[in-house]
DNA sequence: CCGACGACTGGAAACGTTTCCAAATGGGAA
DNA sequence: TTCCCATTTGGAAACGTTTCCAGTCGTCGG
């Protein structure tokens, strides 16, 4: 493989000057220029990054840590992100934590060797010592979606409370007053602000206030599904269904077949917090907040990226809107 | 941050040394091997990869390149292989080519910079010139999934025609002779084999030969909608559709609802090569062909690393087993 | 008791870049 | 022409490791 020496001597100039106009810095002139790029063509020339990272301590990767890439709602915030990295001159280097707080302090560890320049975190539950120790080195973190308690990062999430009310004055205009609310782990931001904003709003949208219709998964499918069959086994009957995310509404779908029969569970309205593609399929179909996904990776990254240069970046709350599909 | 010299001193050794403990090789005394963990420890040192790598010539890192991650099948791919690549200790780099051969080509320069060890590539189409360059230069590949004419790399990937078989099979019970085919990218070998298995076998299975109940798109559900579109502009009114993927049988359920109402779509059969969760939902049950997209990733990661080693790594075809949702 | 061999260690070179520094070159003003 | 300044250049140091090479030390066999 051809390094910048080869480069160089096959240009006629110095080392110093091939690097200066591989790597864009520097004063040079056309003709270095023209000669330097030629040769590097000819050559098929690729940079050692390695190499580079040591000596000029920057690599140009982005970590971005999310909590399970299968789920839709976070591979599009990662798709968003790398197109937007890579659109900067970044790569972006993806860990799945499986909501597993061991294994994320191992990506974290990787991370730190990998000395990247800045991380993007979609975390659960709180900072872990690891995550700590990182961000007083003076890591550059961005917070995507979640919050993590005494963590002061720029965050970039759904407005939770926003979209709660929508779906609230939703119920209110259909006029339902059971209403089972399948909820997320409280350890998280997002499960604690929906089921917050839920529990809040419920009495002056006319909702029954009963507990018993309250339940919480671990935002994902089969835990959602355990959560409502706890629910129907207090013997309530909802004519309504709030999932708090996407798996979980997924999940509580399962349970209500499960238990009622189809016939009985199409008699029962969903609505969930995370719009997915296969909504409108299901009858009757599901009503849904959509919160922009695509949004939130793209805003981490430029923001990930201010941080980075040194200037001050503030946290944003994106704003959902609601995708009504009852008849 | 503290470097392997700060370690070696605060253990009272030679940096020699240090690095010896630290990297695993070489033979160490049990004093050493201790005094340097605790060195290490206390100081909370992690090793520096950039440097690292520029020195051993292995980053441990290995590409991973896919052609849209927001699609289930290849988000499951990349969950997996993440997941035992790390248990063996390498990490995943993650690229999303999104169906675009100027991209993926960017991210084979990216990985190429990088340094990976590997690559696993879901590509799309043809090698391209920059791929050949990387194969040529000895870089381990393997293919996931999808197969590249000429480029002699193990693949992993499922039995297209035997898929292809168990829907074919259950068709014919079902007694279906209208059947809509729509299917995929002919330049993608995904695309391609399933279409050659599906024409093969209708004959024999007592399905209507005629090609205008035949179309393709991009393997994106926008693609597949219009296919479907055409079919039915084409005056063609099936009793069952097939989709040859999971976004491709999303688009064309779009498609049959959009133009014949929904009631009427609802005579209609769908089955899909993909299962994807939400099938069990939609009214009929969507019935659907299951590969391993997990088995893929895993294999594929393990067929790489023995590649690395300089083992010589088969090729494996992944069979798929039906699941039969149909009353 | 001596020699040889093994385990272990310290020191230094090397990996491929970027970046600093000093020197060279060129052009314009006096 | 001479001087000065700005631009460009070559050379060398440095980044943090791994790995090679000699050497030291202790031990064991003869």
């Amino acid at each position: 493989m051809p390094t910048i020496k080869d480069v160089a001597r096959r240009a006629g100039v110095s080392l110093g000057t091939a690097s200066r106009v591989l790597s864009g810095g520097g004063n040079t002139s056309p003709k270095a220029r023209s000669q330097v790029q030629a040769a590097a063509a000819e050559l098929n020339y690729i940079a050692n990054g390695p190499a580079r990272s040591l000596r000029s301590t920057r690599t140009n990767v982005l970590g971005l840590l999310v909590s399970d890439i299968r789920n839709p709602f976070f591979s599009e915030i990662a798709h968003a992100a790398e197109r937007e990295a890579m659109r900067l001159g970044y790569t972006v280097l993806l860990a799945n934590a499986n909501e597993d707080e061991t294994q994320a302090d191992e990506y974290l560890r990787i991370f730190a060797s990998q000395r990247i320049d800045g991380l993007l975190l979609a975390p659960q539950g709180p900072a872990s010592p690891q995550l700590e120790s990182m961000l007083k080195s003076g890591l550059p973190v961005v917070l995507l979606n979640r919050l993590v308690e005494g963590l002061d990062a720029p965050s970039f999430a759904t407005d939770n409370s926003q979209g709660v009310g929508l779906v609230l004055d939703w119920l209110q205009t259909r006029g339902h007053r059971d209403v089972a609310f399948v909820g997320g782990p409280n350890s998280i931001s997002t499960g604690a602000e929906r089921m917050a904003a839920y529990r809040a709003g419920r009495e002056s949208h006319g909702i029954n206030t009963d507990d018993a219709f309250i339940d919480a998964g671990d935002f994902l499918a089969d835990g959602a599904e355990r959560a409502m069959m706890r629910i129907l086994e207090r013997g309530k009957r909802p004519t309504a269904v709030f999932g708090a995310n996407g798996p979980t509404t997924l999940g509580a779908l399962r349970a209500l077949r499960w238990v009622l029969g189809a016939s009985e569970a199409s008699r029962v309205e969903v609505v969930s917090f995370d719009d997915l593609e296969w909504f409108e399929f299901v009858s009757p179909a599901i009503s849904a907040v959509r919160h922009d996904a695509a949004a939130i990776g793209t805003a981490g990254v430029t923001g990930l990226l201010e941080l980075i240069a040194g200037q001050p970046v503030a946290s944003q709350r994106i704003s959902t809107t609601f995708i009504d599909r009852s008849v």
